[in-house]
DNA sequence: GGAGATTACGAGTGATTGCTCGCATTCGTC
DNA sequence: GACGAATGCGAGCAATCACTCGTAATCTCC
């Protein structure tokens, strides 16, 4: 379940913030491997690899969500996706790898989800219309999938993880900012650009309450973080004359 | 600088988190601690010692702000703080006692700063005004001490580090909650509640912001999330007759 | 059905790190 | 100035963990 497989970017991450596991560094690198995979190896790889990474990706979430980044070891993903170590090795260069390749997944699935922000019609379709349509299947992304939160949106993993959020979070405070732009085409740019971040810190504040919080519970809390964002929204709008 | 020289509760920490260190546990322990150290061991201290418990507090502030907790080796704290892991192993039994310790004085701090909360006279004073006197020395503490909230609000570290902010956010909703109460008594205690979790929700997602900004920003920034919070507040109030 | 590539395994390796231990120094007190 | 207690040191231990490697099973394609 949950279209993974696409294979992300795998195979050029970080070959440097890794520990250094060259026991002898005064050896010279054999210089065939710089004409073998210098730039284009998309990899050959079988149906049964692609489902691995799969399994491992969402037992990388489940263990993520779970622990935390530093606290999950590769060989709890390992076991949790029901593979040996070295089989998660295979397809992951390192740990980071695979935080990064779900960053990947998770961007490209909320960035889906916000495009309803850049096609509203301010005309026909009020903010808090346009947030109460938008906001539920957002939020029902981010409990199906807890790791996004607890790994990028929020959470202080060491910090090459840490840059993994960013992209994320720029393009989210760009729909914000548009949808602003369309609300309030007279606002100066400068204290939309600072009601934008306001309005996705808060939102990035309310998200873990609403993944931890029993089922029944969900739309009472959406409704209420619309009645947040709308409430400054409203405030921001109209100071801004 | 900085007030943390009261001696928090130090040597009756997690005595069983930490890894065991026991080669031989067949060995029975000898009695004679039980009626040593029991319950109430303040253990003498010269004033060196407070001091060198300053220092470390401090630096662990630093540290642990800087790389989040499970990255910050507490050798790299003792460095910082110019002394030996010996010493620092003198007055924390572990590396957990060093964040509890920071989490007490953070908690005890913060709560002097929402007591103003408890005080209000809502006849005299709008919930605005309130926010507005209330907020800015808060955010101070926190641009003063970032270690707080990447430790201990909002940051994911291991389990029994996270626990530790119980405590402070238990308070602090419930500072919340009766400053809600001043202001509407006739909301149903359920939505009061709910509506503080929320308030505290978006509290904790702006601050962030306001930690990482320059200086310059900070007063509009303030400015603007008590706009967030009062913008919110109101439609709860509203919406609750 | 055979050749070559991919997948799978899991014990092992080396670096890291929380923490200890024996011993030297300084402080408080007489 | 002398005694015990508190403080201070830092090399080193033991456990953890990201990652490797040799080898074997399985797939693809002819």
């Amino acid at each position: 379940m949950l279209a993974f497989v696409n294979a992300p970017t795998i195979g050029r991450v970080s070959t440097e913030t890794t520990r250094a596991q060259t026991p002898t560094p005064g050896e010279a690198p054999t210089p065939d491997q710089a004409a073998d995979a210098s730039e284009a190896g998309p990899k050959r790889r079988q149906a049964r690899g692609e489902r691995r990474i799969a399994q491992l990706l969402e037992a990388a979430g489940h263990v993520f969500a779970e622990s935390g980044y530093s606290a999950t070891t590769t060989n709890a993903i390992a076991a949790r996706a029901g593979v040996s170590p070295g089989s998660l090795y295979q397809y992951f260069p390192n740990k980071d790898a695979i935080a990064a390749a779900l960053a990947e997944s998770y961007a490209d699935s909320l960035d889906e989800l916000l495009t309803p922000f850049a096609v509203v019609d301010p005309t026909a379709v009020t903010l808090e219309q346009a947030l109460g349509a938008s906001l539920p299947p957002i939020v029902d992304f981010h409990r199906a999938h807890p790791a996004c939160l607890a790994l990028f949106i929020g959470g202080n993993a060491p910090g090459h993880i840490m840059d993994l959020q960013q992209p994320l979070m720029a393009r989210t405070h760009a729909r914000i900012a548009a949808l602003l732009t369309l609300y309030a085409p007279q606002l100066p740019s400068e204290r939309l650009q600072l009601g934008a971040s306001v309005t996705l810190a808060a939102y990035k504040g309310v998200l873990p309450l609403l993944v931890e919080s029993p089922e029944e519970l969900v739309p009472e809390l959406t409704e209420q973080l619309k009645d947040l964002l709308v409430g400054y929204l409203d405030r921001l709008l109209a100071n801004g004359d």
